[in-house]
DNA sequence: GGGCACGATTAGATCGTTCAAAGTTTCTGG
DNA sequence: CCAGAAACTTTGAACGATCTAATCGTGCCC
């Protein structure tokens, strides 16, 4: 095969020194414009591609961003990370940076794995899914000024650092308008114990809508774990009721799947609606609220390259995610 | 914040020269017992990690396996990719790889891709999934003998390279026989337009079991492209005819989803099994075949350490999916 | 006791890049 | 025409590890 071509090979060929061909590709504005030319040209007929182990020794950066693959709980949310990692990895690229994969069981084990990533292979950044409330991994990567985004936002009001994240409420306060028009008035909500900070934000936006239209909101509230079964169990108590509801709001498809099980078996018909846009929803024609991934994850991105570069961001972003409307409502 | 801590300085703290440092993370045996344990301890001490560039740099391995996330064609099997991946990452991490993402919208782009990754990150070794007839990605890893594993039989008899597959016709033989089992005979299947390999594989199963049993299969196979609007169609379709199907067995979730809603309406109760066992199938209570991808990608990365270990292997793996009983069959 | 082999350890060069500083050419104005 | 500045280019060192080859003891045999 080809000899290897590194940046003596391209200055040999451009009759020119090692560090112009560094400043062509690093500071193209401080070489003359025919040099330029001239290494550029150098560099296609070689095939040249600096070395990013050589580049990161000297520089200290590694243009690598680390994401956490979780083990896919549910099954059902499973697919949200996928895609967000898709839209990660494709913005990264064209930021010119890479994305890197680690597992990690619990929290002490994933410290563990910032401490190995940081240490081995330098990592420029890391992105985080799923915040909680009392994040040590925030904490920990903070105080050691290592800069990263979640994709969520943190729950502990103190927490200053960059992040995206979807308005949950607004998709739910979506929803329940889209209901209300629709002629709805006795719109339940199947969510999570109260306490989990995403739960309780889809949730609001219910609630909120509901009270501003001057509808009572007592007794239409159902919380669970988050799972099919649950969802079922739910609404099958709600419509046991007096006055049953016409329609149900869900934090999640799981329980929104579920819910269409009992509302099958419901004397009047119960419209439905899930969240996260799984591909269950799109599969069964389940009407869901559609987080707009690729795009949290281009911002995620953005964030980060400016954090990158030196500025001290510590900016937040808020997407409106959509109501993708099929059968079920 | 702490110094940085490079071999010189564990080699400072323990008193030897940076080399035998060296050798002890990389050839323990030609250090005497007591010194190595000296220098055990001041690694610890330190918490020292060895900078994965400069071994690289001097190495020429990055310990770096690249995997490309496809942009979740359909939605429903997207998740396959997801377990398969998180599966990779950790077995990779155990055997001290690290997963790198990158996407591409074809052939030729995941091309430029390699040529870039390989230039630019030195990687190691290649992880394709979803291989097809004349795959011109294969080929080109080959000529320029890159370490490369597929997720996914070569369809073309010729190439000789490690694999690791799922036995999709065990999968669907499974089926057809628990189907068998359960007093069905007229047992039909739905799959893809013959030439792909997956598809064709997956049919075979069928095919040859419901011979062996003496059944008739003309007039019981349909075939479309993946979809569920698809296997609805093509589930009705057979149901129209004087004999109609009393079990049908599917070659993707997808079709069986399509199948479920077309037999929902049938005269006579049909059995329907799906292929994949992704969230959906689970969230439906479809009865679906099971890849075992987390062993799955534990074999691939098998076959790549083994690979560039030296030994030049072109070993294939191919594994027994497992048939995930619900309530459609 | 001298020579020799063998095991353990060390010194120096090297991988490909960028930084810092010094060198060279070109331009400008008096 | 020359000094001085500006623009551009080159040289040598450094990043942190491993490779090659050399050095230092130590024990053994004649």
């Amino acid at each position: 095969m080809a000899e290897k071509v590194t940046i003596a090979t391209v200055a040999r060929h451009a009759q020119v020194s090692r560090q112009t061909v560094s400043n062509v590709l690093n500071a193209p504005h401080i070489v003359r414009e025919e040099t330029r030319r001239r290494v550029q040209e150098a560099i296609s007929a070689l095939g040249y591609r600096a070395n990013q182990a050589a580049r990161q020794m000297r520089t200290g950066r590694s243009r690598l961003i680390a994401v956490r693959i979780e083990p896919t709980r549910d099954g059902i949310n499973g697919s949200v990370l996928d895609r967000f990692l898709h839209g990660l990895t494709e913005t990264a690229d064209a930021a010119g940076y890479r994305v890197m994969l680690y597992t990690a069981r619990d929290d002490d084990q994933e410290i563990a794995t910032y401490d190995d990533l940081l240490g081995a292979y330098d990592l420029d950044a890391f992105v985080l899914t799923g915040t909680k409330h009392g994040d040590p991994r925030t904490a920990w990567l903070a105080e050691r000024e290592v800069p990263f985004v979640t994709f969520g936002r943190p729950w502990d009001a103190l927490d200053g650092h960059p992040w995206v994240d979807v308005d949950g409420a607004a998709g739910t306060a979506q929803v329940t308008r889209h209901l209300l028009d629709g002629g709805h008035d006795r719109i339940a909500f199947l969510g999570w114990p109260t306490g989990s900070g995403v739960g309780d934000d889809r949730c609001a936006g219910w609630r909120t809508t509901m009270t501003a239209a001057g509808h009572d909101v007592a007794g239409l509230r159902r919380e669970s774990e988050d799972g099919i079964a649950e969802g079922e169990r739910a609404l099958r108590d709600l419509l046991a009721h007096d006055a049953p509801p016409t329609a149900v709001v869900c934090a999640s498809d799981s329980l929104a799947l579920g819910a269409l099980q009992a509302a099958r078996d419901a004397a009047a018909p119960v419209a439905v609606v899930g969240f996260d846009d799984t591909p269950v929803a799109a599969a069964v024609g389940l009407s869901s609220v559609s987080q707009p991934l690729a795009a949290a994850a281009a911002r995620c991105v953005d964030l980060l390259t400016t954090l990158l570069d030196g500025q001290p961001t510590d900016q937040q972003v808020l997407l409106t995610p959509t109501l993708v409307l099929r059968h079920t409502a």
